[in-house]
DNA sequence: TCAAAAGTGTTAAAAATACACCCATGG
DNA sequence: CCATGGGTGTATTTTTAACACTTTTGA
């Protein structure tokens, strides 16, 4: 490789704000730093970019091998490049935030040792870096998508009651909503899927479960379709 | 400074696409390269970002170097990270885009002999590495910008009529608008302040002239005021 | 039989849309 | 006096918002 200039550069990074959903509260994947600078801190889970990768491939290859986990809805978030955010060297970081299922996704003992965990987005630690900027930053996208396109769906199972999906919205966005017109809304778009399955293993009255049609909603698309919430 | 790896790194640039609006179009800002690769191919104003820069700061110098430009709105847009999108080396670019007002931003002799000039974006030359593709992107967000965001109104000078308003919602929405429904909507929000002026050396009547109200809108947002057009 | 959540329609208010003519000015 | 764009209001349709009771089920 032919290096063209020789000034000192900036090192690139990748950090990702993973959201998951439990019955309590839209949560965020943290892991403990082992090392050096902010040891013992909470942190993204994120690394360095090798030079043969893209930016999705640093970042999908840092969350397997700090967390296990795999195949998850992710989007470039924003890039973070203030001069002192690193406290050893420049470093910029391209920040990614992912959409799982806290059901399909348990972490797995990270390979290296290090802790990882879930918190609960009104609950976290101090967070080494500039972290808890990249995670408001988060927070502010996902609230603004998920009202204009249906990635609120990655955080359910396959399967999920609108009450589950009322909720899943009601946290993101942080405000109640009114039910009956809620699923008026959101069945009337035709996008979800009727199944002739309800819940189990509940002690009341078990809810009809529903599955978000992908095609239907890409076909719907083309045709100049926008989902809003 | 400590380097704490040794492992081959991606560099890091800054591009820019900086829009500008006349009578006719909706344009786009463009230098022509004078060395490889891509010799005479025209390209987004860029450059490699230095150790001590913020990335804004870097766009803004890359931007003051090449085309003379200064004092304009600046928003970053997107990183672009492919393998080969340089193909010389690993750059990664954080793409930026611009809105500034035509008339005040005179283009100025770039001081190293580099040709720039605009062109409207529905009649693009060829250009270098993946700026064709980082413009689609800054068109898409400019879209979707405009109609939640009063950002528009950096594309206008600080005086306007709401027929030059008007138009460049029509410009960079691509489509019409009803005049009436759009004077109604506009000016129902309350943020724009009517001079005691109207237009001067037109051949028909002179249109009254509006001014946005800044502090008014910062005021109102805070009361959860949101910009809709 | 009770507790807990599921499920279901109507009405009123607000917002969006469609639409056409007269006015002022300079050439 | 005419060509050019400036300026203006109403009626209709669509969308949003507010609101409460009955049903099902398991414990």
């Amino acid at each position: 490789m032919t290096v063209t200039y020789e000034f000192p550069r900036p090192n690139l990074a990748v950090d990702c704000v993973v959201f998951g959903l439990d019955e309590e509260d839209l949560k965020i994947l943290l892991i403990q730093r082992a090392i050096p600078p902010f040891e013992g801190r909470w942190a993204l889970p994120g690394g360095f970019v090798q030079i043969d990768e893209t930016l999705e491939e640093a970042a999908l290859r840092e969350l397997r091998e700090e967390t296990g986990m795999q195949d998850l809805f992710l989007e470039q978030l924003y890039t973070f490049g203030a001069v002192g955010r690193d406290p050893r060297e420049r470093v910029v970081s391209v920040a990614y935030y992912a959409l799982v299922n806290l059901g399909d996704h348990e972490i797995e003992a990270a390979t290296d040792a290090r802790n990882a965990a879930w918190f609960s987005v009104d609950d976290l630690p101090q967070l080494a870096f500039d972290h808890t900027e990249i995670v408001q930053t988060a927070l502010k996208r996902l609230k603004g998508k998920v009202i204009y396109e249906p990635v609120g769906f990655e955080l359910l199972p396959r399967k999920f009651t609108l009450t589950q999906l009322q909720r899943m919205y009601e946290k993101i966005l942080e405000r109640p909503i009114d039910k009956r017109n809620f699923r008026k809304k959101i069945l009337g778009m035709g996008l979800l899927q009727e199944l002739d399955e309800v819940q189990v293993d509940v002690s009341h009255r078990a809810a009809r479960l529903y599955r978000f049609d992908e095609k239907k909603y890409r076909r719907l698309r083309q045709r100049g379709f926008n989902f809003e919430i």
